[in-house]
RNA sequence: GGCGGUAUAGCCAAGUGGUAAGGCAGAGGUCUGCAAAACCUUCAUCACCGGUUCAAAUCCGGUUACCGCCUCCA
């Protein structure tokens, strides 16, 4: 049985989708005024991760996320950059693709984005204003909070508790403009040559919080099963969406909301993020390093945990990789010298692996319990790949299992052999000639000579398997 | 000031009452012509103080330190 930490009652509850072996969630993706650091791609990751668990399962995912596409930092990048929000838009969405794409995230069902919904959006609002929920001055449209009644629940917050300015993003100018300090922007009324729309209130864009309504509830309808964003998301943006969106359908929101951990970097475990200029971008880490390995960082720590980002932790996840990779190749190296049939107490044993793993996961996607389970799995593939005789059943059975459970974390594993030159071939032919004489100094020449291009020479009782350092 | 989180070995980290998982690094060993890989063994009384209990890393009270949010953030 699932159980997921649904931050709107602060608890882990079963996890029951709404329609069964359909789950509906949303999101919050980036805004896109640069390229995505490490902490933007884990939050990626993490629900990367969970809908992978969630397919494998057997649930059927729409994943659903956005891209903020119209905002100050967009306006102000394109001025910095010469260029046009739209454009500016463009670039950033391309390269988020590109990086998450080589971190092996699953595209989203749908990645709506803010400014091809603005006729929704005014809708929104307009219904909103009507019931009461919103006030217009001087072109700006506003959220009358306190109206709200259940406003604060999600992050316990009472709103007279709330240090107003605390974070210091407040603007006097935009404080006298509303009812109360606590409302916030539906939406902003345009300065002079900044990107805009007409709307019933003058010309102007939406506020932050409105496009995550109204496209979660387009895409997923007024009630779905699963919210997902970052912490920092928590206080206000998502308390804002449940506002808005519960004031204007009168339904439930979303039922389960998840709320994932920073990346944190440095002696103190300060939050990775741009303003603290502590960032390092996905891409950058991407040019020097393997992206499973920075995959594997990121995915196999529990979601609500932080990670803290280092070349220590790195290394970490690389020695552990590197582990599993060894497990992989010593487990398909057996499949030529294997015998028909199955082990069957090998089988069994891979069947409690996959039972404790799966017991694992649906405590809250305990990523890091679950990868215990599959580094069993490799001590199971291991032991078991040392006898003499092995068979192809469970080989099969366990390279199926091997496959399924790392796949969940995105990570991948391939059967297909890399091609070797015919004299590389040829060299490892002569060096088998020599240890046959016992030619041991030749035959060790020709292993240092490969290793010097990368080569790695390994003798098992099965004959000499290589792999590329 | 309000709300929330964290503190376990050299490092990462699991563990919500029953006597400290797992991985990395280190040490020793088996296997090997030698290696490599693998496998085996070894390595902590859980921030601090007090309390409850036959029994606490786990519950209660208090203290300390660090992190996050309080309308920019994943």
């Amino acid at each position: 049985m699932l159980k997921v930490w649904n931050t709107l009652t602060n608890r882990k509850e079963e996890f029951k989708p709404l329609t069964p072996h359909i789950v509906n969630m949303y999101v919050c993706g980036p805004t896109v005024y640069n390229y995505i650091h490490i902490g933007n791609a884990r939050s990626a990751i993490a629900f990367d991760t969970i809908r992978r668990y969630l397919e494998y399962q057997d649930y059927t995912v729409n994943y659903i996320s956005n891209f903020t596409d119209v905002d100050d930092k967009l306006i102000n990048e394109a001025k910095e950059e010469n260029s046009t929000v739209p454009a500016i838009a463009d670039k950033y969405i391309q390269a988020f693709y590109e990086d998450t794409d080589a971190l092996n995230i699953e595209r989203a069902t749908a990645n709506p984005r803010a400014s091809h919904n603005i006729p929704e959006i005014i809708d929104f609002i307009q219904a909103l204003v009507d019931k009461g929920y919103g006030y217009a001055v001087d072109g700006d449209v506003y959220y009358r909070t306190r109206k709200f009644k259940k406003y604060g629940e999600l992050s316990g917050q009472n709103i007279d508790d709330l240090e107003q300015g605390a974070s210091q993003h407040v603007t006097d100018a935009e404080t006298a403009r509303k009812e109360d300090p606590i409302d916030f922007a539906l939406w902003k009324a345009a300065k002079p040559g900044e990107i805009s729309w007409s709307s019933p209130w003058g010309e102007g864009r939406p506020g932050w919080h409105i496009e995550c309504s109204v496209m979660s509830i387009k895409y997923l309808g007024a009630t779905f099963d699963i919210h997902g964003g970052g912490q920092d998301l928590e206080f206000p943006h998502h308390e804002n969406e449940i506002a808005q969106s519960e004031a204007r359908t009168g339904h439930t929101f979303a039922r389960y909301w998840l709320h994932n951990g920073f990346v944190t970097i440095g002696e103190d475990d300060e939050k990775m993020s741009k303003s603290l200029g502590n960032f390092v971008l996905a891409r950058d880490l991407l040019k020097d390093n393997d992206p499973q390995a920075i995959r594997f960082l990121m995915s196999t720590t529990q979601y609500r945990r932080p990670i803290r980002y280092s070349t220590a932790s790195l290394q970490d996840a690389k020695n552990n990789l590197e582990r599993l990779h060894t497990a992989w190749t010593n487990l398909n190296y057996r499949f030529a010298s294997a015998e028909a049939g199955n082990s069957e107490h090998v089988d069994k044993q891979a069947d409690d692996i996959q039972k404790a793993f799966v017991t694992a996961m649906d405590d809250d996607f305990n990523a890091q319990n679950g990868i215990t389970h599959v580094y069993e799995l490799a001590k199971l593939i291991n032991t078991y790949v040392e006898q003499d005789v092995v068979r192809i059943g469970s080989l099969e059975h366990l390279r199926g299992l091997f496959r399924d459970l790392t796949g969940i974390f995105g990570l991948q594993f391939t059967t297909t052999g890399e091609l070797l030159d015919a004299d590389v071939e040829q060299l490892i032919e002569d060096r088998e000639t020599a240890r046959a004489h016992k030619d041991f100094a030749r035959s060790d020449e020709i292993r240092d000579q490969l290793a010097k291009q990368g080569i790695i020479l390994e003798d098992t009782p099965q004959g000499t398997r290589w792999h590329r350092k």
